[in-house]
This record gives structure tokens, C-alpha cells and sequence, in this order.
DNA sequence: CCGAAACAGGACCATTCAGGTCTTTAATTA
DNA sequence: TAATTAAAGACCTGAATGGTCCTGTTTCGG
């Protein structure tokens, strides 16, 4: 169905997260923050250290920030840094897939592997962040959830 | 990496094929022309044809053909229905995902999702369709990897 | 100077699901 | 009536993703 792995999915929220904290933040507080488990969170940051969208610090008070704005990463960028190259099918670059040489479609998915992939170079994280409305039904749902927690500012 | 399944490409590549004869065909056939494996095409014709796609004729001297001009069929149609909807992440509708709900991301995935398939759905089948410069390559590889067995035309 | 905290970098397992095969049934035609 | 072919669904297998854990290494605080 055409869908993203899970990773990429996990690695665009826990970005646009951490957009939100200011200073460093460790990977159990994300997890915190974002309802991923830690150890999940900690393979994905190191990923996303490794291709630079976040810059880290070791040691006690150790933790992750944003390499830069959220502006300047696109969904694209992101997906690709975790899962790879984003293309549609095996057959790219005009190659012949593996199915033999009888598909004869050559060259036609580069069309299409191309249109994704500018459409998703078009979107940054920036505009991935929760709109005002849409907080507010966020939060309202916390609350019910936190109902026998806490209940912070109801 | 945002790889379509097997079974979507398949289903492209067979209903492309599929156009380029006249009356109708056996999956047998149709397995011979793309070089998928029978049982494989027969499952995607199956499919195809309970989506409109194909219409079947049973019996002796029955087959497939196409239900309707490539150019009718976007690529998005085709996707959706072996694979079922097109969505990047299983957050959509501005429901929440799994995680949790800590998300907070909610409603902003479908602008991905709808990018996406609104660029598939300008994309028919027809467009897909090998071009001459292509055919001229492919056919060149055939007749290298047809060496042993037979040479035609050179 | 020592210990705790936190990242780095793997290895590793387990679950899921797609891909593929097979069998049976029903329909059509010669 | 017999042969051919699609329809439908059960079932198996293998790969890959997702997730966990372990062992270093670095840095800060006491």
C-alpha cells in the first residue's frame, strides 16, 4: 500500500519534537515525549546523527539537538537518510528489473520515482508541525488520558 | 525506502502488456509475455478483474482483456487496488497513530498523502507504455541474452 | 580520581507480511 | 461429455522490518 516504514515515520515526529525543546535533549526524554520506546528512539537518532539533522553530545548532560531548522529538512531528505533511496520499484535508472527482460516498461518508472520524490522534497518539517486547532484537540485528548494523573491547567 | 509492492508493479506491467494484444488472452500466456510466474499472474488477474480492470471469460477458449483504454487507468487506481489505499502512514483523517498519542502530528501526513496521490493519479497507464528509443534497447538485450538460443534480425 | 550518565556502534532475535504455490470448484465450448 | 480455463481460497516460505540488548567510549559531577 505504498506505505512508509515505520523508522521514517518515527524519525520525522521525534525531529519535529525535538524542534519544540530547546538545549539538549537525552533520547529517554524524547521517548518520554513522543510515546516511542527508547530503544527505538535511540537507533533513530543515531541515524539521523550520522546523516546530520542532529548534532550530539556525549557524556553526562549529554543528549541531542537539531543540526538546523526545521525549515531546511524535507520530508524527503529525512525518509531517504532512513530508509534509503526513495524509489517505487527495482527498476531504476532506464536498468531492466528483475523479472527478466520482458517488462519492457523501461525507463517509464523514472517518471514516476522522479514526481514522488520532488513532491516530498517539496514539504519540510516545518510545515509537518501541529496547526493551532489541531493542538487543542491534542491536548484535550491528553487530558482525558491524564484524567487520573494529572490535570494540569483544567 | 517507499517501495511499491511487487504485486502493484506486477499488476502494471500485465495490464500494459495486456493492452498491446488484441482479443483475449490466458494468464499462461500473459506469463510467457512478461516473464512473471503463472500462479503470480493468474493472482494479479484475479484481482484486476474483481477491480474492473480486466474482464475475464471462462471456459474453454477464454482469457482476459482489458475493460476499459490504458488511458483510463491512472497508475494510482491500479495501486490502490492490489494494494488497497494510498497512504504513507497508518495516521490518517486526523486520527491518531499508535503510538500513543503524543504524536501531535495529526492531520499533517495527509497533506503528504494526498500530494502523493493526486501525482499518481496524473500518471495513466497509457504514458507507461515503452517509447521507440527504449524498444530498440530492449530488444538489443534480448538478442544478447537470446544467443545461445535463437538470433533474429542480426 | 572515581562513578554515573549518556551516546556510539554493533549484534541479535522475533514477528510480520508479502510473494508464491497448490487444490478444488465452476463455467464454457467443442 | 470431455477438455480447457478462470475463480476462489487455503497454505507455506522466506525476507525484511522493527525492536531489544550489550559492550564500549566520552563527559560531567562529586
Amino acid at each position: 500500500m505504498l506505505k512508509l516504514s515505520r523508522l521514517a515515520d518515527y524519525a520525522i515526529v521525534i525531529l519535529v519534537k525535538l524542534g519544540e525543546q530547546d538545549g539538549v535533549v537525552t533520547s529517554p526524554a524524547l521517548a518520554a515525549i513522543t510515546g516511542v520506546p527508547e530503544p527505538t528512539v535511540a537507533k533513530v537518532l543515531k541515524v539521523l546523527s550520522a546523516h546530520g539533522f542532529v548534532l550530539s553530545q556525549r557524556g553526562a548532560k549529554g543528549g541531542y539537538r537539531l543540526a538546523r531548522s526545521l525549515a531546511d529538512m524535507s520530508v524527503a531528505s529525512v525518509i531517504a537518510a532512513v530508509d534509503g533511496q526513495i524509489a517505487l520499484t527495482a527498476c531504476v535508472g532506464g536498468r531492466e528489473c528483475d523479472t527478466g527482460l520482458s517488462c519492457g516498461l523501461c525507463g517509464s518508472w523514472d517518471v514516476i520515482n522522479t514526481a514522488i520524490r520532488s513532491t516530498l522534497e517539496g514539504i519540510s518539517l516545518e510545515s509537518m508541525r501541529p496547526k493551532e486547532a489541531c493542538s487543542t484537540v491534542l491536548s484535550q485528548i491528553n487530558k482525558l488520558n491524564a484524567t487520573h494523573t494529572v490535570r494540569e491547567g483544567a
